[in-house]
This record gives structure tokens, sequence and C-alpha cells, in this order.
RNA sequence: GCCGGAGUGGCGGAAUGGCAGACGCGGCGGAUUCAAAAUCCGCUGUCCGCAAGGGCUUGUGGGUUCGAGUCCCACCUCCGGUACCA
């Protein structure tokens, strides 16, 4: 909030200048300006990644896009403009910027329209890929497109299969007969996400769980480091508390429980409440607990089969929503409390989850609420084991004094914990243990539109990796991309590729039908732009230890956990292998907000597009009736009629424009609703900066002139030089925006701009408007692209020199402001603030108490 | 339930503990125009007042401070994530 500067502004002053641009009234056409300057970067191959590697260097990078069918919306370019702001800015700071775009597209949406059409997956692929290029280039982004690269270019994916095999070589790949979500009505094998209730989301068909051999990768082998080094790393404390979360490091102990009458059988049970193992009264396993079959009783044996069959036909949503009532069956079977010796029952029950821990917990209901209301409904005893709660009434999970706990008794939790495991480890009865929930990452896909796995199984069922120098395992041509009619993915479609030799021995082998997942391009892609045409290496070392890590990574929050998760194991995996030099992927990462939109609902909820409503008194209506609206801030989505195209926005208003709203929207990591007025306004900032300084001839506006600045009009020029820097540098685009705004409209108040303030300027808007940037610029002498100018320094002295108002309170009121240097001395301050005559009023006929003066902040007065 | 984040004009939003509402949208008035659009100038939180000026105002209630949108405590609402994790 500087203070206000009046330079000669007067109604005349408009007038003559009004006159002047009638004669040469330049208009702005964005679409001529943007298409001229798209075809200069292009040619001149202005935005090149230079190869020098004296400078430093700044690698921007933007989570790579699923080329969809639907085209971009207005979410892709947010955070691409924020990238690309940043990358033309340091750029101008004198670093060497990497700023690359690819394709992240292999996935299903592909594979299935292929289906439906009966074209290959790979040409509906290059056509999407083209149809975000244009749409990604019209938006102007200094992207480096000789780094372009997509997943599903064989050149790509014989890198990710080599990373494959890294995987394999250090163990950490491997193949297990593993549950997976079968649809049988379409023939495959879905996503978790694309089930819920047991059904497939899109057709409501029933769902299935099925065994079978899929691969998968130990990611749990890394937890402890992908815990640890989220310390390093700036990115949102959400993010991190969300990837701390997913990993779900607990600590706890093992513990064993032998079964009685049955020879060799022990439950081992995962329990971070070791303390209160006087009080487990009973047990209970997962129902696909390995141990449930022999340890059941004949005469249960009938109930718990019945009970498992229909454990096995929930899905594991329905398994878990069912928070309502926990259901198990006794087992028969007795197993032994190692630490009272006392005979425990074990039941199975589904809310025991097979997938944690060792599948099977001890219960304690005294102080565990699942535990409790688990023996509540079928009557188990409840043993108090740390006093403070009243069992009877709730499981007490606080922490209390041990009780009927033998030799734990008056202890506190936390040293019964270790007291009770050094007891179990003296005895072998089970040790401290820390357990994740971090599970085994399920790695491979019945598809056909991914990455074949680059190994071959011999007929003894060995497996086989493929040597280097067989890479790149390309797709094969199949004649339909459904599962066959026995159910073998669509690549068993391809015989002839699926029967092969094995290039070592030479013995006949069998190719993997099953494909990688759509992770594995983005979880290295990185990498590769560093050096995308290398045919020897997956990276050039000296390369990726000149580029590595990546300064900044800019994306949506949806892939906080997965994708940022998955990228970082490969990454500490080719850390491993000596292939990366930096323990982590992306130094900072940001995450842009969603862009939510207004939708008109009627009293049916039929949703009417926006350009068909219309507000009247604060109501909004169907236009020209009197058809009341509902309006809400939704997710843009096609059925609700509010989606922003960018491809009209830019007809409409131009891409800077675009650009410019994209950021003045609002904080860019807030989620915010998108009002097409406000391009409106962002369009009308742009016409008028090109209105000053340019003329219709393509030279500067007769306004501009060779002449020095005044000193305010300096001073409010090096103000808005730090404001703008100070903004870019926090990534608060939306104020860096205002304070160009503020600065342009502080230049239609003078007669005349001088013409080095006018370059300056447009520097300062040239991250964010470049191609309107580059038009002014060469009107004002530039002759070649700004691209690589310096940034604008500021005066630092200029701006010590300013007046400022300074506030003047009376009992903390505002009773008047006075101008007066920043850094005025305190009686000249007070001097200047007792001429006011409102202050004066306020003090009259009483007595300053207290004089608080706090420079180029505020003076207030106390009086009594 | 738990973990994040946010509540400020008609709307989007701005404010290192120091003039709340920058900037934009919308609205109102004026200039220009045959007219409209566009453009330019001005006003625009709210209440009282002819005015000067004053009161009130950042989800609610308390507290700290000369001074609180900002810090502390309690609560309410909304958004995102996650959930039988033993």
């Amino acid at each position: 909030m500087g203070p206000r500067l009046a330079f000669g502004a007067c109604a005349s002053v408009a007038r003559r200048y009004r006159g002047h641009e009638e004669a040469s009234m330049a208009e702005y056409r964005p679409e001529e300006i943007e298409k001229r300057w798209q075809s200069y970067w292009e040619e001149h191959r202005t935005f090149r990644t230079p190869e020098d590697r004296t400078r430093p260097k700044y690698y921007v990078l933007d989570m790579f896009p699923y080329p969809s069918g639907a085209g971009l919306h207005v979410g892709h370019p947010e955070g691409y403009t924020a990238t690309d702001i940043l990358a033309r800015y340091k750029r101008m700071r004198g670093f060497n910027v990497l700023h690359p775009m690819g394709w992240d597209a292999f996935g299903l949406p592909a594979e299935r329209a292929a289906m439906r059409e009966g074209r290959h997956p790979a040409e509906l692929t290059i056509e999407n890929i083209d149809n975000f290029r244009r749409q990604i280039k019209r938006l102007g982004f200094s992207y480096d497109w000789d780094r372009e690269l997509s997943t599903t270019d064989p050149s790509y994916y014989r890198w990710t299969q080599w990373i494959f095999l890294k995987l394999m070589e250090r163990g950490l790949a491997y193949q297990a007969e593993v549950p997976v979500n079968w649809c049988p009505a379409q023939g495959t094998v879905l996503a978790n996400e694309e089930v819920e209730d047991g059904r497939y989301v899109e057709t409501g068909d029933p769902v299935e769980r099925r065994l079978m051999k899929q691969w998968l990768l130990r990611i749990p082998a890394y937890a402890e480091r992908l815990l640890d080094d989220l310390e390093e790393l700036d990115w949102p404390e959400s993010i991190k508390e969300m990837q701390r979360n997913w990993i779900g490091r607990s600590e706890g102990a093992l513990v064993r429980f032998a079964v009685e009458d049955v020879a060799d059988a022990t439950i081992e049970v995962f329990t971070t409440r070791p303390d209160t193992l006087f009080g487990a009264t009973y047990m209970v396993l997962a129902p696909e607990h390995v141990l449930v079959d022999s340890i059941t009783t004949s005469a249960q044996r009938a109930a718990v089969e019945s009970y498992r069959a229909q454990a096995r036909n929930k899905s594991d949503l329905e398994r878990t929503d069912l928070a309502k009532g926990k259901t198990g069956v006794d087992t028969g079977a007795r197993a032994l409390n190692p630490v009272t010796g006392e005979t425990i029952p074990v039941w199975v029950g589904d809310y025991v989850l097979a997938t944690y821990g060792t599948g099977a917990i001890m219960a304690v209901p005294g102080h565990d609420e699942r535990d409790w209301e688990f023996a509540r409904a079928y009557d188990l005893p409840v043993v108090e084991v740390i006093s403070g709660g009243d069992v009877t009434e709730a499981a007490h999970t606080g922490d209390g004094e041990l009780v009927n706990s033998g030799f734990l008794d008056g202890l506190r939790v936390a040293e019964a914990k270790g007291r009770i495991i050094d007891w179990l480890e003296e005895r072998g009865l089970g040790e401290r243990r820390i357990n994740y929930r971090l599970r085994d990452w399920l790695f491979s896909r019945q598809r056909y539109w991914g990455e074949p796995f680059p190994v071959v199984t011999l007929e003894d069922g060995t497996v086989r990796p493929l040597p280097e120098d067989a890479l790149p395992v390309e797709l094969p041509h199949v004649d339909a991309y459904r599962p066959t009619e026995d159910g073998e993915p669509p690549l068993a479609r391809a015989r002839d590729w699926v029967r092969t030799t094995d290039p070592g021995s030479g013995a006949p082998a069998l190719r993997e039908t099953n494909t990688m997942p759509q992770w594995a391009g983005s979880c290295w892609y990185y990498l590769r732009f560093i050096d995308p045409h290398n045919d020897e290496l997956a990276v050039d070392p000296e390369l990726e230890r000149y580029w590595m890590p990546v300064d900044l990574y800019v994306g949506g929050a949806e892939h906080a956990v997965l994708h940022l998760l998955y990228a970082r194991f490969w990454h500490k995996v080719l850390y491993d292998a000596g292939v990366v030099s930096t323990k982590e992927p992306f130094r900072k990462l940001y995450n842009q907000g969603m862009i939510l939109a207004f939708s008109y609902r009627d009293g049916n909820g039929k949703y009417h597009h926006p350009d068909n409503v219309e507000e009247r008194d604060g109501e909004w209506y169907v236009k020209g009736t009197e058809e009341r609206l509902h309006t809400q801030i939704e997710k843009m989505s096609k059925s609700k009629l509010n989606v922003a195209n960018p491809d009209e926005v830019i007809d409409r208003f131009g891409a800077d424009a675009l650009r410019l709203y994209e950021m003045y929207m609002g904080p860019l990591d807030q989620t915010k609703p998108w009002q097409t007025d406000g391009v409106r306004g962002m369009h009308r900032f742009l016409a008028r900066a090109f209105r000053l300084l340019a003329a219709e001839d393509g030279q500067r506006a007769a306004r501009v002139v060779d002449t020095s600045a005044p000193r305010e009009l300096e001073q409010a020029l090096h103000r808005t030089i730090r404001k703008v820097t100070d903004e870019l540098e926090g990534m608060r685009f939306n104020t860096g925006i205002a304070a160009l705004i503020e600065l342009l409209n502080e230049l239609y108040r003078v007669e005349e701009v001088p013409v080095d303030l006018a370059r300056t300027f447009v520097l300062l808007l040239s991250p964010f408007a470049p191609h309107l940037a580059e038009e002014l610029w060469e009107g004002l002498g530039g002759t070649e692209t700004l691209a690589y100018e310096a940034w604008p320094e500021v005066n630092e002295r200029l701006l010590e020199e300013e007046t400022i108002e300074l506030a003047v309170q009376v009992n903390g009121r505002l009773r008047g402001t006075i101008v007066v240097t920043k850094d005025a001395a305190k009686d000249e301050v007070l001097a200047e603030a007792r001429t006011v005559e409102n202050v004066q009023a306020h003090l009259d006929g009483r007595t300053v108490v207290k004089e608080i003066y706090v420079p180029g902040r505020i003076l207030n007065l106390i009086v009594k």
C-alpha cells in the first residue's frame, strides 16, 4: 500500500491525448501478436536448453499430462503457466533453464477407446498428443520442444524396461499369486479405483476377486529411507504428512502364540501395545489367514467355511465399509497366552485385515475399541490391565498404571512396553518389531497399452530377465485389445510374439503377457528430459549431475502419494545402482489448487449453460424467463455444463489474457472458481498496456519519449520492480500482477512515459504475458527476443528516500495521516502530527501519556 | 473419527502485529457517440451526518497487546485427504 501519487492527472491531459490516440489508435489484437511471436520463438529456437554448464542451472518441471481425448481443460494451464513464468524469469536472471514437456501416454482410456473404435491405441494416442501439443503451444509456453518425449515411444520405454531389470537384479521385483479385481462381463482386470461396492464404476458390472500371477515390487524395503528423507525436502507439509501416513510406520512387537493340540501351529501377531498382553483374552485371524484351515476344529469347520466364503465375495470396500457391526466365527481352536498361560479362543473375523501386519491379532478388548466392540458382540471376556478407565463401559486406550499384569503391575504404559518385549525376547516368544502399512507394489496389469516386461519364462517355470541388448521389447500387434476367451491378457493374442526363445540358452520360452502399470513411465521421465535422445544410456551421468535434482516440480495434489512415492522409490533404487547422484528427485514441490466453476441448476436438477443464464437482483434465472436457478461452485464437468475450454478462451481474449487470469485468480495453491469475466479484466489490462506504449505502425506510441522520469515516477517503478521480483520468488503471482496493473495505472496519469521506464515495465511484464511483451519490446527498439534480457535491478537508495503517508492514531484510532520520510525522527513526526487538525482535536484537553512511534509504520499517541 | 487447509465487501481476492478491503470483476455517475459497444475520468464495506466528522465491521465467544484479519484458548461451518492399520 504505497502512497497514492498524483502526477498532474487531470481531465485536460486525458482529453489532449485522446485526440492523439484517435489519430493513430493502436488496437490490441492478441491473435496476430501471439501467432507472430510463437513462430518467432519456434524459428529461432529461442527456448532450446543451453549446452554450456558454466552457469547456475534451474530445472523446472510440470507433471506431464495424460493426453486424453477430451483435450486440455483450464486446470492444465494453471500449473504450466506458473512454471513458465518462473522459467522465463530465471532465464532473465542468468540461469540455464531446463523446462521440458512430454506425455504420460500409456493407459486405459486409450485402450478402451481402441476397443470401441477398433483402432490401434497408438494411433489414438498420437492424435491426442497432437491435439494436446497444439493446445499447449497456443499458450506460448517456453518449453524446449526438442526434448519432448512420450512414455509410449519404444526409445523411451526401452529404458523403463531397463530400470525394471535393475529392480530385478536388486531383488526388488518378484512374481506371486495375488488377488485381483476381475470383471467377467468386461473380461478384464480392473484397478482398485475402478471398483466400488463390488461393481465396475462405469457399467455397474459385478467384480470378483481372482488369484492371478502378478509382478510385485518390494517398495517396503525402502520404507525407512522414503520416510526419513522427507525431512530434507521443500514440499508442502500436508503432502509429506500424507506420505508418512501412507508409509505408516509403527513400532511394537511381534508375539507368538502357540495353538493348543495343533503341533507346529504358531500364530504370530503384530501389536503396538505389547504392554496389554495380560489382557489378551482371545485372538482373531483374518479370513484369508493360512492357519485357519489347519486349526479349525471339525465342530466349527462348516461355520468357518461359510463365513470365509462370504468374506471372499466382499470387496475390500464392502468389508471395511461395514463399520457398523463386527462379525466373526469361533474356529474352536485355543491358543495359549504366553504370559498368563491361559487358553484363549481363536476366532476368524473380517475386521482383521489379511494385508496388514501378520493378518492376525491378539485381542485386548479392555484397551482397544475394535476388540471391545467384538467382545461385546460375542460375549467374550474383558480384562482390565491399564487402570484409569471403566472397561465395562468402553475400551480404555489411554495411559495409566498397569494392573492384573503380574510383573508389569504398577508400571506406566511406556515402561511396560519395554519390559514385556525384553521378557518375550528372553524366552524366544516374540521380539521388537517395526511394521509398515506400505505394502508391496502390485506392478502388473492385464492390459495391452503398457510397457511389456523384459523377461521370458522357460518351460520349467524359471523367469529369465532379458539381456540389455534385447531391449526394447516392443508391443506386438494384436487383432483385438480384449482379453482372450480364456481370460488371458490381450498380449496373449500375439501368439508368435509370446512364443520365443531365451536369448541366453536358446531354449524355448514364453514372453510375459502382463504389462506395466501407468505409473511406470512417470517414475523416471524427469531423468530422461535431461538427455532425451541418448541411445546408449538412460541418462548421461555428467548431464545428470549438472541438472539434478529438479528444482521445482509443480502439479496437482492428487498425486500426493502414489506417483510421488513411486518416483522417489525408483529414484532411490537408481541412486543405489549409481545411475543418479541425488538421493531425492524433486527438491521443491508445489501443488496448484483445483479450478472449480459455477454451475446453474433448475428445480428439476437440470443444469443450464452459463451463457444461458442471467442475474437479476442477486438471483439467477434462465435468460429471459422467470425460471429461478440454484447456483453452486463445483468441479468442472461436461454434465454440469460448466467446463471452460482454453481454446475458446484464447479465441476470445488471447493466450496472454488467459495466462494472466490463471495466475490472477488467487494464490496458486488454492482451490478457486473460474469466472470468465475475470479474463476480460486481464484482456483489458493488456489492451491498456498496448495502447499506452504502441502505435499502429508497430513503433512506440508518441507519448513514449526520450526523457528521464520524474523522481516520484522513478520511485513507483522501483517499488514495482521490488514487488514483482519478491512475488515471483515467492510464487505469489496474483499480487505480482496487481503491482504491474498499479504501475500501468500510474503511467496513465502522466503526460509522457519515459522510454527507459516503458522498457523496464515491459521486461517485468514479459514472464506473465510474453507475446505482448515481445511485441512492445520490439516497438520500443528491441531487435531480438527479450527472453534473455537482464531482469531489472532495484535501485534501493531511491526506495529508501521515498516519502510515505504515516498513519497517526490517538488511543489506537486513526485520526489522520502525515507525509514523512520512511525513517523520519520521532521529534519531527510528533511535531508534524500535532499540526493535523483532527489529531489536535482529539488531543485537546488531555495529556499524552505515551508516544508509540514505529518508523515507517505508525504513530500512536495514548492520551488520558 | 483422525490428519491437513480455509472462513475478510455483491463476487475473486489483498494486507513482515501497525491506515482492513490493494488489484480485478460487477455496479453507479460523468465524458465521448446519432446510438450502442469499446474507451477515458470519478465514486463504490456499512450505518449516522448537509458537511466536517464519527460509529460499526475480517465465522462465533473469550484472552494477550498501546494496537489483532494476523498471536493464544474454546467453539461453529466449509473444502481436501484418510479410515477396523492392531
